[in-house]
DNA sequence: CGCCGAGTTGAACTGAATCAAGAAACGTGG
DNA sequence: CCACGTTTCTTGATTCAGTTCAACTCGGCG
């Protein structure tokens, strides 16, 4: 259950075996079905979520009922509402399992004691999140920068697999079109 | 020179007077003046900075010539391309100082020493990209959910001395818009 | 004085949203 | 294992927010 977070972490630092054997002893092992939900927009996230096995999703939905996806979490990523996490306001994201789930997750609480007793895990984290800023400004300025066939066409070759997991009006919703702009956009495409 | 850093480390984390003139000695100062450039477009980031005085922004310029602002860099905010800072390669971003300001500049060998000498800051700096991504992933998600016009006016609610440190299409090119489209919006508010 | 960057305004255009309808794929219960 | 309902995807017609291109104003500064 916990090898992949284990292999993650030893990544990135050095982690004595004791230091990761009470790492083990914080974390909530869970599995989650699919479409069952982790969080619900409201609600305060309790957990912060590592996917051991699966795919998740976070998102929010508008004043017109339409989604808009944050992020995909897959195997050896992390996905909470970081903002709800941290404040313990109620969510905006829903956190929903697209596929059958086995989690790691770990409460504000836990995750404090976490990062004093075993303060190398603040390196982690920082490196952690330092990559996904990076990865979210991308994001960000391809949004601004290029049209919805390029970021569609980025994302399929950097994510290849997405296309089998996910279904087509998510990834619509991910890179900020309607299903059926993205409808649209993939016939053209397989017509040259 | 270095109160406003002082200041804001002490706000997140405990430092000793000890620890923070070890701090100021791997930083190194700088005075930039108005439309003077930190980063151009191509060269490795080599300073992670630190905006003591004054207003910078990080910007790029499209294959059609038009500019894209990522992120202003006010009073006791840090600025970088972050991740030519950290792996080395060409940055995609310019930075460039909007009024003249006083800047703390720190190097990637000294970073990594300063984080190894003085681990407390890993809190420090796992903090301030904590908050930096929540901002970000909610500038993305405003981007998708809102309107040109809402996006506008709720910049203005937020930073409401923006509008007077920046000019009008920089600020629409940091909200996502043409100068054009700013300008019509910004008349269509005034009259209600 | 003349020039340049910043902002405004108008007209035509366009990429994507919306609204609407139907076809295909899926999965759940009987 | 089939039947039915739900979800997913597609296609067409129309609308709309924002872009593009172009011309003009204003203020500051060398």
């Amino acid at each position: 259950m916990f090898e992949l977070l284990h292999k993650k972490i030893n990544e990135t630092i050095d982690i004595t075996d004791q230091d990761f054997e009470h790492v083990k002893t914080l974390f909530i092992p869970k599995k989650l079905r699919k479409k069952r939900f982790l969080l619900q927009e409201g609600d305060p996230c309790v957990y912060t979520c590592f996917v051991e096995r699966g795919l998740l999703r976070s998102f929010r939905i508008d004043e017109k009922g339409n989604e808009h996806i944050l992020q995909f979490g897959m195997q050896g990523w992390w996905i909470a509402d970081l903002y709800s996490f941290l404040t313990g306001v109620g969510s905006q994201y829903n956190i929903e399992a697209l596929e059958e789930s086995e989690l790691l997750l770990i409460t504000k609480p836990s995750w404090d004691t976490l990062l004093n007793e075993v303060p190398a895990l603040e390196r982690y984290f920082r490196i952690l999140i330092q990559n996904n800023l990076i990865a979210t400004q991308n994001r960000l300025m391809r949004n601004m920068t290029i049209s919805a066939e390029e970021r569609y066409t980025k994302l399929i070759s950097e994510f290849p697999d997405i296309s089998q997991r996910v279904p087509q009006h998510m990834i619509a919703s991910y890179i900020g079109v309607t299903r059926e702009t993205l409808s649209r956009l993939r016939s053209q495409i397989s017509h040259q």
